[in-house]
DNA sequence: CTGAAGGTAGACCGATTTGTCTACTTTTGT
DNA sequence: ACAAAAGTAGACAAATCGGTCTACCTTCAG
C-alpha cells in the first residue's frame, strides 16, 4: 500500500466522519492531505471508490480495536462488561484508534446512500455482520452453548446500535453504561 | 400554512429522506415540486430552514402515527406489542403516512450535521426526546409505578433504536419482531 | 544507465450548487 | 374595487462539484 494512498484514505476518513461524504469535496480532501489531484484519480477511479477504500479501512481499525477490547474476558459476563465499557470508551473519546466519537461511520454512511443495492451501502451491511461475528466468535471461543451463544449475540447487537443511537443522536454519554444495565438484566434471566 | 409551503416541504421530505439532505439540490426540489424558486426563498430563508420544516413536519407525522398504534393497548405488555407490531408495519411499507422505509430519518439527518450544537442536529435530539416523552406518557396513563414506567421508556427506547438501524442498515426486516422478543424476555423480570 | 511507476502543480471542463433579481400575474382580505 | 401578499418563469451570479489532462519531477529496480 503506497504512502500517499493511506493518507488519502485517512485523511478523507477524517472529513467524511465529522462532515458527511456529500459535504465533502474532492478538492477539500486533496487540499487538507496536500496531496496532488492526479494521484488520487491514479490511486481511485472516482470518489465512490475512495468511500469504499475508506470503508474498508474503519472496518479494520474498528474491529481490530473491538476485538482487543474483548479478548482479555474469560467470561460469558466479563465479555459482556467489556463490551459496553468499550462502547463507554468510545463515546466519550478516551481511543485513540476511532478518532472523537461522531456516530457509527456505518449508519452515517448508510443515511446517505439509501438504495440497499448499491455497494457503498453493502460495504455498510457487511460491516454490520463483521461486528456480529466478531462477538459471535468471542462467545465461541467460552464454548458456551451455541443456541445461547447466538441469542446473546443478536441480544448484544440490539442494544449496541440503540447505544449508538442514544449516545450520538440523543447526546446521552452514559448510554453505553445504561445498555449495560440493561443487558445484565436480560441475561440475568437467561443465564 | 400556504399551500405551496407545505407542498415543498413534502416534496422536500421525499427527496430528503430518499437521498439524504447533502445530495438533494434546490432545483431538484423546485423542479419536483413545480413551485418558482422566488417562492420557496420567500418561505424559506434558505435550505437550513427548509430542512428545519421537514425535521418538524416529520415528527408531526410520526408522533402521530405512533401515538394512534399505541393507544388502544390499555396494558403494559400490550403496549410494547403494539410498539414493536407498529415497528414492524414501518420497516415493511404498511404505513401509508410514512412513506416507504429507508431508517430513521432524524437518524439520517444527524449523520450529516454531526455537531451537537448545530440547530438541525438539534432538532434531531429533540424528536428522540419528544418519542421518549410519547412512550413515557403512555406508562404513565396506565398508572404504573413511576420507576418502573421511566426503566421501561428507556429500555424500550433502546430496542427501538436498535431495531431501526437493524432493519436499515442491516436490511433486516424482522428486526422489530425479534426486538420484542428480546423487551418481552427483558420485562419478564421485571413485572 | 535507463525506463517504468508513482508523484506534483494546477489549468481546465461542463455540470451543478445556493441564492438573488427583475418583471409580471394571481389570489385574497377588507 | 383595490391594494397587499403570494405566486410565476427564469436569467443570472459566484462558487464549487467530480473529473480530465498536460508537462514535469522523483524514486528505484533491473
Amino acid at each position: 500500500m503506497s504512502a500517499k494512498r493511506l493518507h488519502l484514505i485517512t485523511t478523507a476518513f477524517e472529513l467524511f466522519y465529522q462532515k458527511g461524504v456529500h459535504a465533502v469535496g474532492i478538492n477539500e480532501i486533496l487540499s487538507e492531505s496536500g496531496v496532488a489531484k492526479k494521484t488520487l484519480y491514479h490511486h481511485f477511479s472516482g470518489k465512490d471508490e475512495l468511500v469504499l477504500a475508506v470503508l474498508e479501512y474503519r472496518d479494520q481499525r474498528f474491529c481490530h480495536w473491538l476485538e482487543g477490547s474483548l479478548d482479555a474476558a474469560m467470561s460469558c459476563m466479563d465479555k459482556i462488561d467489556a463490551l459496553f465499557d468499550a462502547l463507554d470508551d468510545w463515546f466519550n473519546d478516551r481511543v485513540d484508534a476511532l478518532s472523537p466519537f461522531h456516530g457509527c461511520f456505518f449508519i452515517n454512511v448508510s443515511g446517505e446512500y439509501s438504495a440497499p443495492d448499491h455497494p457503498i451501502h453493502q460495504q455498510c451491511t457487511q460491516h454490520k455482520r463483521n461486528v456480529a461475528m466478531l462477538l459471535r466468535g468471542q462467545f465461541e471461543a467460552l464454548s458456551i452453548d451455541a443456541s445461547l451463544g447466538s441469542r446473546l449475540t443478536d441480544d448484544l447487537c440490539l442494544l449496541k446500535e440503540g447505544a449508538i443511537t442514544l449516545a450520538y443522536v440523543q447526546g446521552d454519554r452514559k448510554a453505553a453504561l445504561k445498555a449495560k444495565d440493561t443487558a445484565k438484566r436480560l441475561v440475568a434471566a437467561d443465564l
